[in-house]
DNA sequence: GTAATTATAGGAAACGTTTGCAAAGTTGTC
DNA sequence: GACAACTTTGCAAACGTTTCCTATAATTAC
């Protein structure tokens, strides 16, 4: 059995409230007891119990952090923001990853909501929070990173989305790709959508008619942007140029187009959404639109930190921040 | 303030020791009653808090994950298999990630510790355990995946990197490539001495003798990869050929060759280990050892699984163990 | 109809902490 | 040397559950 609190107590002849006060450093506590409780707990190797702690005192230090997708490396750059500004302010971050399930991603909302987790960051699949709704309900705060459910009265940092797709879109205009395909993903993701609506904004600004043959919808896995464009192909209804609304997408696109035969971008160009690390490599050098992920990671975590610490009563969200940061066109060979 | 079970109780005028048996699906309580304590649950929006149930019921069905660096695409395939076998067993999964610092990888297995995780799954960052053990010690179940301290009694999954090792640069010396350099990580790094081992062997079979010249040390990472690389170019001391302990060296080190003019594989020919999802990317046609990653989470979390529901009291690791898994030569552009 | 058995419910302890309050001990002041 | 002020300590309640034990009610057996 693991030592307890009573253990340090019984071997030091004290009584186990004072061990407490001893080992949390709390104000009026002879130094030599503390020292003597201090030993102690280090011969018997004390190793406090968080859980107990955490039903008395309310408060366990420890944030949720919800995923879609671990292995898209845009989120392992996001959560490395959250945890490093996490770990400066004594916090621990529970990572989970709900793999593109959005029963998973409810299941895992209410579990960490089960464990009394002081916060929640999550980066929602989708543009409701009707599962969430109920569990979360202005009972704990809530940080959505990356996209945020529509309508969400609490804080979010995202990225201009909309800005973003326009970017990325004019780009391929003004370099005279006609016609410029779009991939994106179902009907339900915000962040999709947004996307979508700065390639139509360009579209119009530029007085182009969009055709629909050349929008298709995957699931921002790399597998599903080959799919498509192997398809495309295939079909004979392949664009000049693709917007792809997120890197992987890209990057799957350009392996089915390579496998075709065909050149990036000499017969297709090809521009991707986020900048994960993969874009950048000189055999690579995929266009792309830059995310401050770890940035974004931070602002979060920040965000988060001053919900729990301000309110700790209406967590509804109703004074939520939001905070939208600049997308950066980054034009690499895939395009030019 | 949340619902507690005894709010429910007193809506529905009953002890809440019955309510507890309601919620729990225990034997011995009127299927009206339980209705009713359902309904009411759902009414009043109760959510079970798992701390208080973890307290007394001493069983948490969590376990925690620590990894040293979330941003090397490498762990998060692990992890993928981990949570996955995990949630298939009802196990929730808290991934926490040291960014390579020791201090934090112990805090972290500390801080699980004390959460009363049901077991721990650490991919350890050196080959030492010292920190660990104290707190560890036969008190919680614990395997080690993808690597494991020397001399460990405790249950782990890895590939057989002496063997991987001896693979990548048998490979390349059967290609004629010559000199072969080597870049490794830090001297406490089990992984990489092991893939040095099979280095050495491969040597040795071969009857080279092994120059110093083309040994370099790094921290696993690209930008590692890329400043060793850059370093021996202007140097003046460039192999052959390279054998990189991971893939992300491989990737930096490739950059380093084509900033510097040079071509892969037709000046520097390269090796990585891990088979992360760059590598196969047909613009990057990395030539590595395939680690089956997804497959060792899952062996991990099975291992722990038994673990936990096995002994239950002995966890010194006494009887660990140890699968050793194959691994595979995946011969690509980089060294053809 | 009574005793035995079973189904259901309640009471209370326990899990390992923190913390408010009161008691005891110490020091200082005059 | 007495009283105040302060320091140090202990006691006990509380946190939200689960679970053991006991009590009551309902059912069955004869």
């Amino acid at each position: 059995m693991r030592a307890t609190i009573k253990d340090i107590a019984a071997k030091a002849n004290i009584s186990y409230s004072t061990v407490s006060r001893a080992l949390n450093n709390k104000y009026g506590v002879n130094p030599r007891t503390r020292e003597k409780v201090l030993r102690i707990a280090d011969e018997i190797n004390y190793l406090p119990n968080a859980i107990a702690r955490g039903l008395v005192s309310k408060q366990t230090n420890t944030i949720g952090l919800v995923i879609p997708d671990i292995r898209n490396p845009f989120f392992p750059e996001v959560a490395s923001g959250i945890g490093e500004s996490a770990a400066e302010n004594g916090y621990n971050v529970f990572l989970c990853d709900s793999n593109w399930s959005k029963d998973r991603e409810e299941q895992y909302i209410k579990l960490l909501a089960e464990r009394r987790v002081d916060g929640l960051i999550v980066a929602p699949i989708g543009d409701s929070i009707d599962g969430l709704k109920t569990i979360i309900e202005g009972m704990l705060p809530v940080v959505y990173v990356s996209r945020a459910p529509v309508n969400t009265n609490h804080s979010y940092v995202a990225i201009d989305n909309v800005r973003g797709g326009f970017l990325a879109t004019k780009h391929l205009i003004e370099n005279g790709y006609e016609p410029i395909g779009f991939i994106g993903a179902t009907e339900d993701s915000v962040t999709s959508n947004e996307r979508y609506m700065g390639y139509q904004r360009a579209f119009e600004q530029y007085s182009i008619p969009i055709d629909n043959k050349f929008i298709r919808n995957g699931d921002f896995k790399q597998k599903s942007g080959y799919d498509i464009m192997q398809k495309m192909i295939k079909d004979g209804t392949s664009p000049r140029a693709l917007f792809a609304v997120n890197d992987l997408f890209a990057l799957g696109a350009i392996q089915a187009i390579k496998d075709a035969g065909l050149r990036v971008p000499g017969d297709i160009a090809v521009v991707g959404f986020d900048d994960i690390p993969v874009a950048s490599l000189q055999e690579v050098q995929l266009t792309t639109i830059l995310q401050p992920k770890f940035q974004m990671g931070r602002i979060a975590f920040e965000m988060l930190l001053e919900a729990i610490e301000s309110g700790k009563k209406d967590h509804s969200g109703k004074n939520g921040r939001k905070v939208i940061l600049e997308p950066e066109l980054i034009v690499r060979k895939s395009s030019r």
